[in-house]
DNA sequence: ACTCTTTTGTGTGATATACAACAAACGTAT
DNA sequence: ATACGTTTGTTGTATATCACACAAAAGAGT
């Protein structure tokens, strides 16, 4: 969702504040055993003002992925307007920072993807990171005679189970040095060929 | 704070968010230079809200250093009451509890000892000190036939002038090497003679 | 089966805070 | 001295959140 700076700050507060709970909570406890009660207290907010916000934990649960996957997202196609007319560069600038945003909010992603739930969060950050890729193989055009569908499918297990290596070993490389690799890795495959 | 009706969780937020992020302007801008708007936007509230718990930036001041030496002597006297009957190692204890406030909150006192106004957190440090001094001095009751104001002024100015040193110099020693240290150089000198 | 405790949603009135506007005081440069 | 932007307190209204209460549902233990 858009981030329209003109919402109350009340709101913005308390939603970060939930979110910030929600995510302690949740690098500590079980999903299942996480009580609203526990969110609440953590963030200092009432029980009541979670249930303004968000229909339930599960519900909470998704618009916290959702709103990590944006940002996510978003914090590498803003490098990629920066610069306008790069190519190379530019794929790599939007890999690097999409490598940083992981890192920086690691306890998210480790937590997520440390969880029993799994398989949850791996298949939306995959559904995500797909339609981002299928935008960009759109706009390039340079994949002549290759299958579409194909391509997608490979290029994003192949970068999310990447991802996920990285993230549960600890993220042993750089997110430059990561960046560069995976970058040639695509091009070796298939993307720019 | 005597008043044992639990406060709105919104003020203790507010009341929170305004602390730290007048810590923080203060540690970078000069205190004269700072304005109200800059405390609002940085703890995320409304300039009005300030003004709804305080009068000004000087009493926000003032309150934010009370709270803090609140803080710090009930941190120490905390510990205290837990060993009922001890008497030296009770004074030491007490002693690391304090140094150990210090360094937990290391921005507030040293960006309070940095500011040009020194003087008058030195001042108010020395006057919480003094009575929280007197009192242990009138409790003991020990100090025959010396004059106690002398005694409590040489105390309080040696220990804040320790304190200071050890704020300034980046905490050279751990908590508990000080608080050893200090309490031998009183032995040394006068309080249980 | 039955208690007992915890958790969950939901609702109500009270209140802290947001937002926007305002006039006065202040600072600063011309 | 004057003009102009900035900061300051203060106000009025809207609303987000509070504390608290309640009944239904869910577990946990006997």
């Amino acid at each position: 969702m858009a981030i329209g700076n003109k919402t109350d700050r009340r709101i913005l507060r308390t939603k970060e504040a939930i979110n910030r709970a929600f995510l302690e909570v949740f690098s500590e406890k079980e999903f299942d055993r996480i009580t609203i009660n526990d969110i609440s207290e953590r963030a200092n907010v009432n029980r009541g003002t979670i249930y303004l916000h968000y229909t339930d934990k599960y519900d909470l649960l998704n618009r916290c992925i959702d709103d990590h996957l944006d940002k996510m997202i978003s914090s590498c196609t803003l490098t990629k307007f920066i610069q306008e007319k790069v190519e190379e560069n530019e794929a790599i600038e939007a890999l690097k920072s999409l490598f940083n945003y992981i890192q920086e909010n690691f306890l998210f992603f480790s937590s997520m993807l440390s969880s029993q739930k799994t398989s949850v969060f791996r298949e939306r950050i995959q559904k995500t990171l797909t339609s981002s890729i299928q935008e960009k193989i759109d706009m390039q055009g340079i994949n002549q005679g290759m299958d579409k569908e194909l391509i997608i499918q490979f290029t994003a297990t192949a970068f999310v189970g990447t991802l996920e290596w990285w993230i549960m070993n600890q993220m042993p490389h750089p997110p430059e040095y990561m960046a560069d690799q995976v970058w040639t890795l695509f091009e070796r495959n298939n993307i720019n060929s």
